[in-house]
DNA sequence: GCAAGGTC
């Protein structure tokens, strides 16, 4: 590229409007900077006058709009009807520039016809480099004499620019090629699955999620599934979690300074025995005495430069917004030039941007300028350089203001918020982190080691303007090394293990970040997708929970063995797209590797379709009489409509009912009880029951769900003989809190009636009529319950505590001997009162040591185990104080089963084994 | 009517 008298024509395209107009302001210093429009309205040509290693030059600089091709099946493909889905893993694929992006791919034509060189501009990532060689098949078409080159560059800053205009490189065909690979894969196994699924089960199931199920498409894609997995996998995690109790003790010490509270420093055991012998221990030896008092400073950092996802996860804990909508507000405040281009990667500053600049135009507003005034002051001491998380796409900075503003007119409020999260946002990146002074004193009861801390804001620093942020802190009173003291309470509390909440979209983007799902710019596309395609709803508190439709379709793959929904497929991709990147395999041999291992799975997929259909048939009705439902065993003639028989059916819960086969013609049901674990219709016929034969059942029941009077094994009858089954459904209720066919508290099947079908019960409380994000027993503590009379979150009366005053909440009880009983509580922590809601009604004042499961608050710990359907989910969960003794005696001993002082609770003969 | 990836 050696300098030459003749000036050339230099064609030079990037990947967006902006970024055209950046380097030509940029290259042409704004001198001699020319515009005129192209065919497409967006896309302009900037020319200037540029000299390029001596070569004079004459440049034309233009954009596109990201791709301007699309891989597209043949023709004779297209057709959902035209050909076998597994034909679609080697039918003729080809590029070509669609409709919408012709006239670009015009403006090309005609000036590269004109030029020598062809410049590209592209993002420097990937997809940048596809594009690249999209544009140069595209100009090559026109002009074989095209020399081309590509710059590259790091940011849009003027050295950056400059450097890479100087020192052009050959653009780089593995990266192209890494994405052509990816995108045939995601062509040919999203058609497919796509075609297959939806053909095989739109039309046989009544899905009702859709308002017009022609148009119903049941799609399947590689990054689509796997964010519908992660939301199923929660929810499953929520519904197999097997409440555990735990014991912790607890130690409080009031002085004149204050309270000081002591956490155990074994944090809790789940060995009840064990935890009382060190209680006792404790309580004979109540003195504790100091051994630690250790102060220190402690920072709190303030966040990373804001890179696309922090940005959509902060709007979402803070605002609520949904990944989507923060985009296309991000989107209008770039395109008004208020903020920085915002999908980026990047989380550090390159040390090239004026950040006091940035800072400074922030100085005239009226409610965080004197914050940006104090920042600019150097006596101030406020300023930090920020720190980087160590994240760079290489092509556009973190997002950051480019433009002050006080609020415009045409703002909606979310224009405000979140022009105001990246303007304080980017304050705090350059503020010096919050300054605390912790303290923590570990005490020694016993030999047993508690501990307290106490921290104390020195100052607030970045925390001034980062208000969406905020960091507790409490006092505790001084303590010195070897001091003594006698604890003002000692208790042994219970708790249960509670399973984690609901996937929120915040956590979605997590999850789909830390599995390669989807990239910055398209992660809130595929959690809208979900939305979309009726397989997943998402609460008003962001959080996610799967429908029907969404895991029924998971579970089918889960079924055939597959880990479709999982993110290790898209992980595999990810990988070898890496390796054709560096050059260490080939597209053809990716491709050709990949399509093979992914056909063979679609063909078994589809020997193995059986499997999606029993799972849509648990949560759908058969539409059509052409297909025989999915039969489960005789148990009897239905006595309703005495044509069809009853058959034994397991639901999705692993919960267990016999229904008609005439469903929905004949919704006789009869639901068994939820604690049973097994259950297998017999060859023997009830001697009573008519009209018969009713085949008798043989159970297994859950030993722990069920009172100890009563046998794990049992043979029994649904005619309505069986006074056990129908005691054992008094006790444990039914145990669906699904959507099953009905549910009714039937024993007799003759009343089986359809009443809430689809209807999900509450996942806490399994109770019908509210969601489990309203549900009023996860009024945890209750201290936000102050209203006197009405209860706020069951609309039911309210009772005032006859110990303390406060109000009381009413809950339900989760324990062996009074599961979904109803109780008040005090919700005062301190108070322990608590009153059945049957004794209120029978005029008894309520007591004030109560069995396990009816005060405090439950504890996040969690035992989480795999998957599983049939678990048992006992509702968040209860602790109770049921000791307290310090300064008393040990009279606080007792059971916590059924309040007998004269035992534990592991010898109470109440107690199931 | 299908994917995911760019972008307006």
């Amino acid at each position: 590229m050696s300098g030459g008298g003749r000036t050339i024509n230099v064609l030079n395209v990037a990947e967006k409007p902006s970024v055209a107009k950046a380097v030509a302001g940029i290259l042409s210093r704004n001198q001699g900077l020319r515009v005129r429009d192209g065919r497409s309205r967006y896309n302009k040509i900037f020319e200037f006058n540029y000299s390029i290693r001596g070569q004079s030059c004459h440049m034309l600089m233009t954009s596109v709009t990201g791709h301007l091709m699309e891989l597209e099946f043949d023709e004779r493909y297209r057709k959902w009807h035209s050909c076998d889905p597994a034909d679609l893993y080697r039918a003729p694929v080809r590029k070509s520039v669609p409709e919408d992006k012709k006239d670009i791919k015009r403006t090309l034509e005609e000036e590269a016809r004109r030029c020598q060189w062809l410049v590209l501009w592209l993002d420097c990532d990937r997809e940048g480099e596809n594009i690249a060689f999209e544009v140069i098949e595209v100009c090559r078409a026109v002009n074989r004499n095209l020399v081309i080159r590509r710059a590259r560059f790091s940011a849009l800053i003027d050295r950056e620019i400059h450097q890479a205009v100087q020192n052009l490189v050959d653009p780089n065909e593995w990266f192209a090629d890494a994405v052509d690979a990816r995108q045939e894969i995601d062509l040919r196994i999203g058609a497919s699955f796509t075609r297959f699924q939806t053909m095989l089960l739109k039309d046989k199931f009544h899905i009702d999620s859709a308002t017009d199920d022609r148009n119903l498409v049941l799609s399947y894609g590689p990054c689509q599934f796997p964010t519908l997995g992660f939301v199923v996998e929660r929810y499953w995690e929520i519904q197999a979690h097997e409440p555990e109790e735990f014991w912790t003790i607890n130690c409080s010490h009031k002085s004149d300074e204050g309270i000081a509270t002591f956490n155990w420093m074994r944090g809790h055991l789940f060995d009840y025995t064990c935890a009382v012998l060190i209680y006792e221990m404790c309580v004979q030896e109540p003195t504790a005495t100091v051994t630690k008092v250790r102060q220190q400073e402690k920072l709190k950092y303030p966040p990373y430069p804001l890179s696309t996802i922090e940005l959509e996860k902060r709007a979402s804990r803070y605002f609520r917004m949904s990944s989507e909508h923060t985009m296309k507000v991000a989107e209008d405040l770039y395109q008004a030039g208020f903020i920085s281009y915002p999908r980026t990667e990047t989380d550090g500053f390159s040390n090239k941007t004026d950040l006091h600049a940035i800072v400074q135009e922030q100085q005239g507003h009226p409610v965080w300028g004197s914050y940006a005034q104090r920042l600019l002051d150097p006596g101030a001491g406020l300023w930090r350089n920020p720190s980087s998380g160590g994240h760079d796409d290489k092509a556009h900075p973190p997002i950051h203001p480019t433009k002050f503003s006080s609020g415009e007119s045409g703002w909606s409020q979310d224009h405000h918020r979140l022009y105001e999260l990246v303007v304080r946002h980017f304050l705090a990146c350059v503020s010096q982190p919050a300054v605390g002074a912790e303290t923590v004193v570990e005490i020694d009861i016993a030999a047993e080691l508690f501990s307290a801390s106490g921290r104390v804001i020195l100052s607030k620093n970045y925390l001034d303007v980062y208000r969406f942020e905020s960091w507790g802190g409490s006092m505790i009173p001084t303590y010195l090394d070897g001091q003594q003291f006698i604890p003002t309470t000692l208790t042994l509390d219970s708790g249960v293990t509670r399973p984690p909440p609901l996937l929120s979209e915040s956590d979605l983007l997590s999850c789909m970040d830390k599995a390669g799902i989807g990239t910055d710019a398209t992660m809130h596309d595929h959690i809208k997708k979900l939305l979309d395609r009726f397989y997943a709803t998402k609460d008003a508190n962001t959080r996610f929970s799967p429908t029907n439709l969404g895991e029924a379709l998971v579970m089918g793959y889960d079924d055939m063995g597959y880990e479709l929904w999982k993110p290790n497929l898209r992980s595999m991709m990810e990988n070898d797209m890496k390796e054709v990147s560096v050059g260490n395999k080939s597209k053809a041999d990716v491709l050709s590797t990949c399509l093979q291992q992914m056909k063979a799975c679609f063909l078994d997929a589809r020997l193995k379709k059986v499997k999606l259909l029993e799972a849509m048939g648990i949560f759908f009705e058969r539409s059509g009489g052409e297909e025989q439902q999915v039969a489960g065993e005789v148990v009897r003639q239905c006595g309703m409509c005495r044509e069809s028989n009853m058959v034994l059916r397991k639901n999705r819960d692993g919960n267990y009912m016999v229904g008609c086969l005439a469903y929905p013609q004949c919704r006789n049901a009869v639901w068994l009880p939820g604690s049973v674990s097994e259950a297998a219709v017999t060859t023997n016929a009830c001697n009573s029951c008519t009209p018969g034969p009713v085949f008798l059942i043989q159970f297994k029941f859950r030993q722990h769900e069920i009172p100890p009077s009563f046998n794990a094994n049992h043979l029994g009858c649904i005619g309505g003989c069986d006074e056990t089954l129908r005691q054992l459904i008094e006790i444990c209720g039914t145990g669906s809190r699904v959507p099953g066919r009905g549910r009714g508290p039937t024993v007799q099947s003759g009343n089986g009636q359809q009443s809430n079908f689809r209807q999900r019960a509450c996942i806490y409380c399994q109770q019908m009529g509210h969601s489990s994000s309203d549900c009023p027993s996860q009024v945890s503590g209750s201290r936000n319950v102050r209203s006197n009379g009405m209860n706020p979150q069951s609309g039911e009366l309210s009772i005032q505590c006859t110990t303390c005053g406060t109000p009381c909440v009413l809950r339900t009880a989760n324990t062996a001997n009074n599961r979904g009983r109803k109780f008040y509580s005090c919700s005062s922590q301190e108070c322990n009162f608590f009153v059945w809601e049957d004794d209120v009604n029978n005029g008894t004042r309520g007591r004030s040591m109560p069995h396990a499961g009816v005060s405090g608050s439950a504890s996040n710990t969690s035992r989480r185990g795999g998957r599983g359907r049939g678990g048992q989910n006992r509702g968040r969960d209860t602790d109770t104080t049921f000791v307290s003794a310090t300064g008393d005696p040990i009279s606080g001993r007792r059971c916590y089963g059924c309040g007998d002082p004269s035992h534990f609770a592991n010898a109470c003969p109440n107690r199931g084994t």
